[in-house]
DNA sequence: TCAAAAGTGTTATGTATACACCCATGT
DNA sequence: ACATGGGTGTATACATAACACTTTTGA
């Protein structure tokens, strides 16, 4: 069979899915929206659409992202409305060719790791939109069907990505605001591997590995207690050595 | 505009190219094929296909692996002409709506580490097949021309992706016969990484590290010097604590 | 005054690195 | 005998984990 026969090619449809996660209330939560038609009308799905003919994957993944909550990816010069950036990477590719009941759709699926945001804005034909504790979205019972197609599994990968992920890099920093304190960092790391840790040495890590932080200038008493110094997130991108995540 | 309108999507093709590294005479080595019709005519290119309409993006991506190479992936079992297991997984995906001068072609990559093999037989359309050095095929000069499409970023990625998950996987006795010396899996660690490693601190660390190695009962010297000890690989797939990458 | 969160100091334990040294084979 | 690679022992440096303790605020 000679590949690459232009007139000859199967038909695809090709879609983004979107995992975005944020922490929220102690919690790794995600956006989901409902969905208004069928299939699994009624359901909750991920936020997604199909990629345009002239556009590149990661485009129509920060498309989709902007339709759904204004976020423009980390890249890009923060929103003129206010919103901060959002980091964006491309997650995994999804094919099964039963995955959607009508067509041959392949999702190439993307994560976006983003501060904690004000309510989403409805956008799109989505019937609504929320952000939920992603452990409400993977587990079925009668109150909670499980999520559209095969949501789950890309929910589920996107998370181990980001668990995984904030242990070598410093991405753990794109769920905070532009300013934080160690603790509101710490929060962070916790949330995502569900784990306490140890605020004495857990301070001492970040702030002694170099480029993680900079000093911002000033305090916070925000989280209550004594003030806290605020931080930005620093130009290193990878932690050596690693935050290291008990247990596992 | 309304996602997933089945009638009015915009037409992909689908394909999925492979990444096949192995180790040869202390090289990373990579699997080209050369292209035996335009675009790119006679230039070098990773193995790779069309998606067919029916088949999951790994069952292609094992098909065309099959096809070029007649390895078979680890789940599955070895072929019956005596072909051992290589590992498949998934690579990334590359949509550039130029990648492909004649259509839109989205493709799925995935990486593949295989033992050192036989001599490849072509298979398909490709006009030949070799195995080179990945800086061979990542070096543009008179004699090599850069690879196909944007076959030198994949591969490049699909490089960085084993170069950094056998640091924290047992993923490099994929690159071992079944049977193996703890130097023997040095020297693929030194050759997927370009370094040297104390092979005294590297033989306490692997033999140290529970279900990664188990001893298969015989010794070979077919290295020379004093008998070594064959190994299987073990039950565990991830590495606690890793493999340490000098520098980095 | 007390609770709460921030931050520093100290110690035990474990792991990495560097390298001295011995072992068992082929030539 | 000697070269070659296999394998063990050990000292030093460094990182982690556990936790006592002090600091600075708001209520």
């Amino acid at each position: 069979m000679p590949p690459y026969d232009p007139s000859a090619f199967p038909p695809f449809a090709v879609t983004v899915d979107l995992v975005v996660l944020t922490v929220r209330r102690h919690a790794l939560c995600a956006l989901a929206v409902r969905r208004g038609e069928p299939p699994f009308q009624g359901r909750w799905a991920l936020p997604g659409g199909f990629v345009r003919p002239d556009e590149d994957l990661e485009d129509a993944a920060a498309r989709e992202l902007a339709e759904e909550t204004g976020l423009h990816p980390q890249s890009l010069p923060d929103d003129p409305t206010g919103l901060p950036g959002a980091h964006l990477e491309q997650l995994a590719t999804y094919g099964d060719p039963k995955r959607d009941p009508r067509m041959r759709v392949v999702s190439v699926a993307h994560l976006v790791l983003a501060p904690d945001l004000p309510a989403p804005r409805p956008g799109g034909d989505a019937s609504s939109v929320r952000w939920a504790p992603v452990e409400t979205l993977l587990t079925r019972d009668q109150e909670q069907p499980p999520l559209a197609f095969d949501h789950a599994r890309i929910l589920a990968d996107g998370v181990e990505r980001a668990r995984s992920k904030i242990e070598y890099s410093s991405l753990a920093t794109a769920f905070c605001p532009q300013e934080f304190t160690v603790g509101e960092l710490r929060r962070v790391y916790e949330a995502v591997w569900g784990v306490a840790l140890d605020p004495r040495n857990f301070h001492r890590k970040v702030t002694g590995t170099p480029g993680f932080l900079v000093p911002a200038g000033g305090t916070t008493t925000r989280q209550g207690g004594r003030p806290a110094q605020l931080f930005r997130a620093g130009g290193a991108t990878l932690l050596n050595p690693p935050m290291l995540r008990p247990d596992v």
